[in-house]
DNA sequence: CCGATTTGCAGAAACGTTTCAGCAAAACCG
DNA sequence: CGGTTTTGCTGAAACGTTTCTGCAAATCGG
């Protein structure tokens, strides 16, 4: 495929063709002249010669002059983007990817292997005006980042520095939401599969677990709070945790995807769902309709979320001082086949 | 977050601190001079400079000179990759992403909506080195590319032009293979749940089963050849299938993913799997290892081929003739256990 | 020790755009 | 009609690199 050598046109090119300036080209084409105004004869020429030559602007030029890329980064925790993506990564990417065909920016994702140090000098070498992060507590990146004022929005994890801006939900509130509704059902053996450590709204789910536990007078059983952090897992872990015979008789799941992947493993175990054991699960993503028994789960606006943290970097990179900043989004429980009332002969429990 | 207004330190900076011209800092830096022979006294003073100034070049201005970006787009048929993302294409992208981050490129995912015209302009714009393009048959944008000499190649596809770089599977002897093994497990009303018209890997996996179907004396029964395009449109359109008197006893889905949405549909109309019907997938992605039952399917070495079309792009882009620019994957069956020999009784066909 | 070659570096051009400052000509005002 | 403003456009600078050409100084060969 011996790249045509065929010099694309240039402004000059069409500049000399319809025998005026490149500054009138630039004008003309770009529409938003301040000091030139273009007569009508002028720009018809202008348009014509363009159309002819097939001329397309080099954006790159564009971008080193005007310096803006008109490119946002999506930033996952290292590795995370094509390791494990699932229906939740597939829904923040079409939030994102909505808002930003509105706004006018294209999406890159950065795939290299770079240090710690490297990712923000790659994020600022200029190719990209912003970026979303979904990133670890604690994670170095974001203070560097900060600290160089390039715009970026934090998602789906809270932010921890003062002035950072980020879009998360009330999950402190969801994991309560998720916990009263089993409370509700006659459940007392409740385990929380957590995900991973650095994950703020893991923890923040595990939190309002734990504390609406405790606002009813359930002693929290630390050994049913346990680690799955993807659905691989599941069909390894899981056993651990259902075989002991003081086996939990409901599941919170941090995450769709993982309680998803429970379902079959279960009923591998011989446990029916939700007869035996009752699962609930987090974000309540369109999957969770399709599967048998429909999934119970607390519902996160995934794709608004996505959506609002992408406007607000857009603001950012505008320059304007949005109002807030940091914005949290309410959640509610859609409850649906996977949860039943305690089969109370199997709970050791119970009496 | 106000953008900080410190202007970032530019090559001029780096040569006035070490006291060299920028030429010199520039073949320091980059390493390879042709032209330049550097000191080590004199290599070391820009360094530090460099270090000193946390000097990081401008990879806009780079690209815009150096006339490359170091960037491959990855482009799927429109509208496709946000609507439908899938354990598909979540392999393929793990396939394209390896190989990127070994020949040094970055990523980038088109979303703004253009139009046909368009698109080949946004490809071509510089900022772009080569796409890789997953697109339907008679896509006009392949064509445009062509003639323009932008390196592309085509992958799960089959390439239609002469002198169209692709990477395929012999989407023909799989079919084959998948049908030939449900007419071997005594199936005779076999569907083929087919993808969009577009694909020509749906077209070739028909015509397979076809070919297949008509060398053992099997009359196809073009009623039987079904489309779903996708997973959510399973539990709507597959009963319309399956609730005929003659309905089939085997399904052979063009894709994994669909396959893996019909089978809770399928137990809810009290169908077992595979004791009632029998299902053949595509792909066989590892999730036909964690459904239950595992899924059969014709394996397809999507992440081998995703890597392989990355680097045929990359060496189009290097302008390099290669040898072959026209790839075929072999395909083979992995029978797992949502296949067993058809049960005599509940098909009306035999008798 | 003299001419030829190599070494080490610098200045300037180029990449293709946007934008700033300027400048004639035309239009307007009283 | 003289001065001010507006109109319509142009040339040059700027963006931050890489690379080409050139040119002294150092080294080498005999």
């Amino acid at each position: 495929m011996r790249r045509r050598e065929v010099r694309r046109p240039t402004i000059d090119d069409v500049a000399r063709k319809a025998g005026v300036g490149k500054a009138t080209v630039s004008a003309v084409l770009n529409g938003r002249s301040r000091h030139a105004r273009i007569s009508a004869d002028t720009a018809r020429r202008v348009m014509e010669a363009a159309r002819e030559l097939e001329y397309r602007p080099n954006q790159l030029a564009r971008m080193l002059v005007r310096r803006k890329a008109d490119i946002l980064a999506v930033v996952f925790q290292r590795g995370y983007f094509f390791l494990s993506w699932s229906s939740f990564t597939a829904e923040v990417m079409r939030g994102v990817s909505s808002a930003a065909v509105e706004l006018g920016y294209d999406l890159m994702l950065h795939t290299r292997d770079v240090t710690d140090r490297g990712e923000a000098d790659v994020l600022t070498d200029g190719r990209i005006d912003g970026a979303l992060l979904l990133r670890d507590a604690g994670d170095p990146l974001v203070p560097e980042l900060l600290e160089r004022g390039f715009p970026f929005v934090r998602f789906f994890s809270k932010g921890e520095l003062p002035d950072e801006p980020f879009v998360d939900a009330d999950n402190v509130g969801g994991g309560r939401l998720a916990t009263a509704h089993l409370l509700d059902l006659g459940h007392r053996r409740i385990a929380f599969i957590r995900g991973s450590d650095g994950s703020t709204a893991s923890n923040d789910r595990l939190a309002g677990y734990l504390c609406e536990l405790e606002s009813r007078g359930v002693e929290p059983d630390p050994r049913l709070v346990f680690p799955i952090l993807s659905p691989q897992d599941v069909p390894e872990r899981l056993p651990d945790l259902m075989r002991r015979p003081d086996r939990p008789t409901a599941l919170f799941v941090w995450s769709d995807d993982v309680a998803l992947a429970c379902i079959p493993v279960l009923l591998d175990m011989g446990l029916r769902v939700p007869a035996d054991v009752s699962i609930v699960g987090f974000d309540s993503l369109e999957v969770c309709n399709r599967s048998v028994p429909p999934l119970t789960s607390v519902r996160q606006p995934v794709f608004d979320m996505a959506r609002e943290a992408t406007r607000l970097l857009g603001r950012l990179i505008d320059g304007e001082e949005p109002a807030e900043r940091r914005i949290l989004f309410p959640l509610q429980l859609d409850v649906r086949g996977s949860t039943a009332p305690c089969p109370a002969r199997t709970n050791p429990s119970l009496s």
